[in-house]
DNA sequence: ATTTTTACAAAGCGATTGCTTGCTAAAAAT
DNA sequence: ATTTTTAGCAAGCAATCGCTTTGTAAAAAT
């Protein structure tokens, strides 16, 4: 008769024994440390890396939620749902993507030269670097599990994929122009880029070459080094 | 008293209002069609496409068994666990892909021409048709969904991948050698893999370019028409 | 004619899943 | 000093998961 009651009041004894890993509330803030949503930083950071490591569909919410030493249900007051964290790391990828490929591009300070040979070798070294950079697990997470997003999220993403890929075009197109490119821009686009993400398959910073080195072997893959088009 | 009972005879009253759709028992072979494990092969297609188009841990053994017209535990009478029936699919692919691709190098009936050119050449076609010939589902599978193999069964699946991938190694060398190959053998391999592998991202048969209009590109992109080492 | 094997159906078990609810305590705002 | 907000714990629910068990009927073997 009482156990309806009960199971309104799920612990109205509350065993006091209980040694708090971590103290209650809101954490303090040390100094002028104002950025705000700090654990929400924390649980993007270890859903990117299990989201990658295990996959989204192997990954639990509370495999996220030990990883940054909470409860099972703690991460929903951060997240709404657990496809809503993936998309957060998604977005969070493509835009520190974007935001290292315009500072690679806008490189004047190193060297000024803007010729597509070199600019064509900044937009393949940004883009190693987003794939294969310390704690970079956002873009892979994004390239290997799209299946798991909304339509409506996907086409989000798919919006910053073209934003991400639009300076390419340009600099193929006078590649091509010089005699660099043989292919057509857009299929070379395409892939070119497909050589470089698979990249995350096979590549590993501990051994074989540097990114400078994969670098370069793109560049003699890719481009003709005699400009004599006709 | 008598539920413990009951629970070990889960259907002591039949309903004989079932209708079957397949009639029980094992299935006629009609006239000399002597392929033994018919149904097994159909599972094999059922999984192959469901797992390529949601992926294996959103499909369940109960999709696949819809699939073909089974019941959901009927499935494990033929593979005993998920797992085996992901690692038959990849199996398969892999043994149907080196040999379209030994057929293709060995076909000296349409043309006697073995020069290293025109070897890539087969070779990338070759393989574009395994990634994107109809009903092609089983490499797709094994390139995306290696994550949910034992370490056992991915070290399988590798030495098939390095069986396939042998060929390539000559053929690229000897267009190193002659200079129309500029970059790293090895590096080379790994990144026109890539480039082709993640064609199953964006490329659709129906639309857009052929497959021998895709290996032209990539024989455009890749390789140096000038023939002048040094 | 009898036995054995094959190929499933039917039902459900135990574990895990994403997510919700009810509550609390520290911090911030007032 | 009081109120409000923030951040999270504790517990569990409903659904789904891979897989197992039991039974059965048709085909194949004997």
């Amino acid at each position: 008769m009482n156990t309806l009651a009960l199971s309104l009041h799920p612990f109205a004894a509350l065993p006091a024994d209980a040694a708090p890993k971590r103290p209650r509330g809101r954490p303090r803030k040390t100094e002028l440390e104002r950025d705000d949503g700090n654990r929400r930083v924390d649980l993007l950071a270890a859903a990117a890396r299990l989201f990658r490591r295990q996959g989204f569909d192997a990954t639990s919410t509370r495999d996220i939620a030990a990883a940054v030493g909470m409860h099972s249900g703690s991460p929903f007051y951060h997240f709404k749902s657990k496809d809503a964290l993936l998309y957060a790391v998604m977005e969070e990828g493509m835009h520190s993507a974007i935001a290292r490929q315009r500072a690679a591009l806008a490189s004047e300070d190193t060297s000024p030269d803007q010729s597509p040979w070199v600019q064509l070798r900044r937009l393949i070294r940004s883009h190693f670097d987003t794939l294969h950079g310390p704690g970079n697990d956002f873009i892979p997470v994004m390239l290997y599990e799209q299946r798991s997003l909304s339509s409506r999220q996907r086409a989000a993403i798919a919006q910053l994929q073209a934003d991400y890929e639009a300076p390419w075009t340009p600099v193929l197109e006078a590649l091509h122009a010089s005699g660099h490119l043989l292919a057509p821009v857009k299929l070379s686009r395409l892939l070119i880029l497909g050589a470089l993400n698979w990249s995350v398959q096979w590549y590993d910073r501990k051994k074989g070459a540097s990114l400078d080195e994969l670098t370069d072997a793109c560049m003699a893959l890719f481009l003709k080094p005699c400009s004599v088009p006709n």
